[in-house]
DNA sequence: TGTCGTACTATGTCTGTCGTAGTAAATATA
DNA sequence: TATATTTACTACGACAGACATAGTACGACA
């Protein structure tokens, strides 16, 4: 069966994990986790990547880090929150893609 | 209006030039100028990165180029065909593309 | 006690794209 | 006829994102 190589998905791992706090915020192994759940195992992101998305992202002010512990251990996690900034961000991506889909499938076969 | 950055369709830059040498071989000028014209300029490929790819791609065995002059003048150019292997892979491409569309589009509001 | 799962960080490499520059012949324009 | 533009590339170095590899550290479980 055909894999989803990185070249092909790079350009919306920032997309993804986006979308992922948009309504509440979250943390790294969840994230790969959900990502991993929401492609049907079809795509998992490698943690460096996911990792280095992060802090490339709180950079650019799409995301906020805090620290926290997780409820029933006293293990502290750094979670992430989207920022309106990343909210917009997210938005452009999404019409982005919109474009980028229709571009794309007039060079595939059966379009 | 929203752009296209080539970090979205960096993973589609080989399936389209193989696209357009599907039916017959063609060569670098021509091609950027079809992709720009395909995409209704939504997509203008660097020169840098064409060209690249078919070197690229030659090096594993996708296309293979041959020297001509173009018809009406003696000048000469480089001319690209899609090789067997080359068609197997384009016909990959667009099976990984359906594969990527589905799981791209859970992520992206509205679907 | 040791292994597994969780939750990361550090470091260096690789690949594809890009910026810049240059070459050179053919064609269009003045 | 002189000059500009289009055609058709090549060379080179820089950069960003993904990746492999490695290591840390804590908790749960057997």
């Amino acid at each position: 069966m055909t894999e989803i190589s990185s070249d092909v998905i790079r350009g919306y791992n920032d997309t993804m994990i986006l979308f992922l706090i948009l309504e509440a915020p979250s943390y790294g192994y969840e994230i790969s986790k959900q990502i991993k759940n929401l492609s049907e195992n079809k795509y998992v992101i490698k943690e460096t990547t996911l990792y280095s998305a992060f802090s490339r992202m709180e950079k650019n002010g799409y995301v906020e880090s805090f620290s926290q512990e997780a409820e029933n251990s006293g293990k502290k996690r750094t979670y992430y929150r989207i920022t309106d900034s990343g909210k917009n961000y997210y938005k452009e991506k999404c019409e982005e893609w919109a474009l980028t889909k229709e571009v794309v499938e007039r060079f595939i076969e059966g379009h």
